[in-house]
RNA sequence: GGAGAGGUGGCAGAGCGGUUGAAUGCACCGGUCUUGAAAACCGGCAAGGGUUUAUAGCCCUUCGUGGGUUCAAAUCCCACCCUCUCCGCCA
């Protein structure tokens, strides 16, 4: 959410700001409602004052032994008055803090503009695309080959979009979870968390996935718990209500979690293999940080981001996306672009965004500032680190040879009881 | 799932219908003392919102959450959530 104050004192400029992501806002709609919203909030404080101070005084004449009949009379009028006027006030809030809630953060003044995917500005590439000198397969067809990816069997499970790992893939899969972890914690400085995979409607409020996408979620109804699109949402929530110490700033968790995305709208996008799953596991990281430093978190956090690219020596670009391509909460986002020899394209990998204030306020995620001895918001950020399903596809697609076997990263080995190929 | 106890400011912990937004302690900030520090002493210190040029004043709201009773609720009633103890079940 966007501090209301700033939308109140500098709407146009709001409005111009937000134009960068192609979203018109309707100023005029606030206005009225801000206007109307003054009007009654200081009519309804004012006859909550006069209720107040009648009632002491009421109080009074009784603690004294007096008959206080007359100024009751007088309150119960104030009463009625200020019944109405309070049910005007809560419909007039109600209406400007679900129109505050839809309002996407307002993109860094380093956003490209742009509208589409298209308008994504490369910022650096590592690695170069891999040749080969067979016809590279995807890892769909690697992993029919081997008989260790399995779409089938998880349909009959469950249903699309899931899929059954086996044998070495399964290993390999999860090596790759290790490796991560393991350098985010021990070479990149961040605490290993384990989260719920379920939480609260709170913390998807929180973090923004609600009340905007809820279709994208899986709902427990039962119990009214959603299952977690991304370890963003508990590992962030975990500043929620909190004020957090300047001397242990920054806060930076590392979380190995499986994802759980309904992927309402993405139909017919991306139906084969393991690209776009309904369930797939991610390692996360997040940052809590003082809003001074949260534009150097970001460009590290990146940075943290490609290390495990490059160890896995995985050709990879770095974007920034354009306005238009901003998610809703974040201010400014690096994706990190893999190369995939089965589709001949830079496939989404790795997504690193600072959100500044925008969660936190929602959350009241807060730092106490020495300099002010005052809570403050603090700025969050976080970032893949890598999505573990994509990067084994990666893996098996960079790494394959012309047999269809798969030859191991020389830094995943350790995991593997070191063994150098996958047949 | 059953029985009991409880949820109050950054933390601990009083208050159990009316000058209580809330005693007290700790923490924190400022000061005195000190070569400096500690100790001691003095003072300050909740959050959110509105109004406003204002981080000045004034006003409103908030004692788990939501409802109710009352002129008046942290205090009484109801529902829900959470925590703790005991029992049951269980990886």
């Amino acid at each position: 959410m966007l501090d209301p104050q700033l939308i109140r004192n500098e709407l146009d400029n709001v409005a111009s700001m937000l134009k960068k992501r192609g979203m018109n806002l309707d100023t005029n709609t606030i206005q009225e409602l801000e206007d109307k919203r003054k009007v009654i909030q200081i009519r309804t404080e004012e006859l909550q004052s006069l209720r107040n101070s009648k009632s002491k005084e009421i109080g009074k004449i009784k603690g004294q032994g007096g008959d206080a009949g007359e100024v009751m009379k007088e309150v119960a009028d104030i009463k009625s008055e200020l019944d109405k006027s309070a049910v005007d006030l809560e419909n007039v809030q109600s209406l400007l803090t679900a129109i505050m809630q839809a309002i996407p953060n307002i993109p860094h003044e380093s956003v490209p503009d742009g509208n589409s995917e298209d308008d994504n500005e490369e910022i650096r590439k590592w690695g170069s695309p891999k040749t080969f000198d067979f016809e590279p397969k995807d890892h769909v067809d690697l992993g029919e080959q081997s008989g260790l990816i399995d779409f089938e069997v998880a349909t009959k499970i469950t249903s699309s979009r899931f899929v059954v790992m086996k044998g070495d893939i399964a290993r390999l899969h999860r090596a790759l979870i290790q490796l991560m972890i393991d350098t985010h914690s021990s070479e990149h400085g961040y605490t290993e968390v384990n989260v719920p995979y379920l939480v609260n409607a709170e913390s998807c409020l929180g973090t923004g996935q609600l009340p905007k996408f809820e279709e994208d979620l899986f709902h427990i109804e039962k119990h009214n718990f959603y299952l977690i699109p991304t370890a963003e949402v508990p590992v962030t929530n975990i500043a929620r209500d909190e004020i957090i110490d300047a001397n242990d700033m920054p806060l930076k968790f590392v979380c190995h979690s499986p994802c759980f995305r309904s992927e309402a709208g993405s139909y017919g996008k991306d139906t084969r293999g393991m690209i776009r799953q309904h369930q797939f596991e991610k390692v996360e990281m997040v940052q809590l940080v003082k809003p001074e430093d949260s534009y150097i978190a970001l460009e590290e956090l990146t940075g943290h981001a490609e290390a495990i690219l490059q160890k896995l020596d995985l050709p990879y670009r770095v974007v920034a996306l354009c306005g238009g391509d901003l998610g809703f909460s974040a201010a400014k986002t690096y994706d990190l672009e893999v190369w995939l020899p089965g589709q001949q394209k830079y496939r989404e990998i790795s997504s690193c965004s600072n959100f500044e204030a925008f969660q936190a306020r929602r959350m009241k995620a807060r730092w106490r500032n020495p300099e002010t001895n005052k809570a403050e918001l603090l700025h969050t950020l976080n970032g893949s680190g890598l999505a573990v399903g994509r990067t084994l596809i990666a893996v098996m697609e960079n790494f394959q040879n012309k047999d269809g076997s798969i030859t191991i990263p020389e830094v995943l080995r350790i995991y593997m009881n070191n063994q150098t190929v996958i047949k």
